[in-house]
DNA sequence: CCCATGTCAGTATCACTGAAATAA
DNA sequence: CTTATTTCAGTGGTACTGACATGG
């Protein structure tokens, strides 16, 4: 029988009981595997955010945006988010029943639902326990700006390779 | 009326048709922003792979983790990948209904799944068409060995720092 | 009439919790 | 009997397509 160092029991799973073979992984999949890394964090980080706070990463930015900026339509958002509209109504639905924000329609233009947040809204927004937010500020304080500045360029390339990717097949 | 440059319609629409006022935000939400469209970006290709090909971005790193350790077990490719055993239980179903793994019983413990490609795994795990590995490659084919590197050790910091904060709660 | 905005219905994958079945 | 491996049932959030009501 071979032997494991740690248990798979329903509570107490921890996914993090070995190191994967990335020195025998090719290249890009080694780095990839490293960017996967961190998407299912922030996405565990999110989901355990919800069932602790009842907003989860997207939710929670959602609202600092809108604190940033009062009276946001849903495609503001959408667009600064690179959402479709139809997942914008999903997160501010789920926003607006618990009293996060309240929508009203743009006197301008009576088609636009304009944000806000309540006082809720406002703590919840402020609120930095066990936030994506508050990882992510921790991992950039221990890193040079040098170092940062060539990490978010990157990113930005890999945004849009992806963006490329997309697009060669999209029509 | 305020005027937009392109238009929602279903077919057609494009979330990237504005620059989102990226200047005017603190220096953490910016970062997270690009963090966010890039997490965004692999799942909406993904999807797309989805509907062209039948294999998400996570089915796909399956195969290709398959196919360099064949005979690894739900376990094994739980752990590298960080998922719960649960969740790779659909992702294996998925493939193995659409005739892309094989699974059998391992002779040596039978209560683990061990898993190999067929020929039409190996064909779809070796198919480079629009795929997120094809992204990082791209990206990576452009940026020095010096800033993948940081990259790398950043996306590593990253990923503690998100543990450190879901540990921090889990209790 | 045409276009823009937002929502709704329907669908799918992912990821979890908690429980169960099977095997070591 | 205890532990390990995997699957199953159920839940919820995200994100899409396509259609629609409403307003400019």
């Amino acid at each position: 029988m071979r032997s494991k160092k740690t248990a798979h029991r329903t509570r107490g799973y921890d996914a993090r009981m070995r190191t994967p073979p990335r020195s025998e992984l090719p290249e890009v999949l080694a780095f990839m595997q490293g960017l996967w890394a961190v998407v299912h964090r922030m996405e565990r980080l999110s989901k355990q955010m919800g069932t602790r706070s009842g907003v989860t990463g997207p939710q929670r930015l959602v609202l600092r945006l809108v604190a940033l900026f009062p009276g946001l339509s849903a495609g503001d958002l959408a667009t600064m988010l690179h959402l479709h509209p139809s997942t914008l109504t999903g997160i501010l639905r789920r926003l607006d029943d618990q009293g996060l924000i309240s929508r009203t329609a743009d006197p301008d233009d009576r088609r636009r639902t304009s944000m806000r947040l309540t006082s809720r809204g406002t703590r919840a927004s402020t609120s930095t326990r066990a936030t994506v937010e508050g990882a992510v500020a921790a991992a950039l304080a221990r890193t040079s700006d040098a170092h940062r500045d060539i990490t978010r360029r990157f990113l930005e390339q890999l945004a849009s390779c992806l963006d490329h990717e997309v697009d060669r097949f999209e029509k």
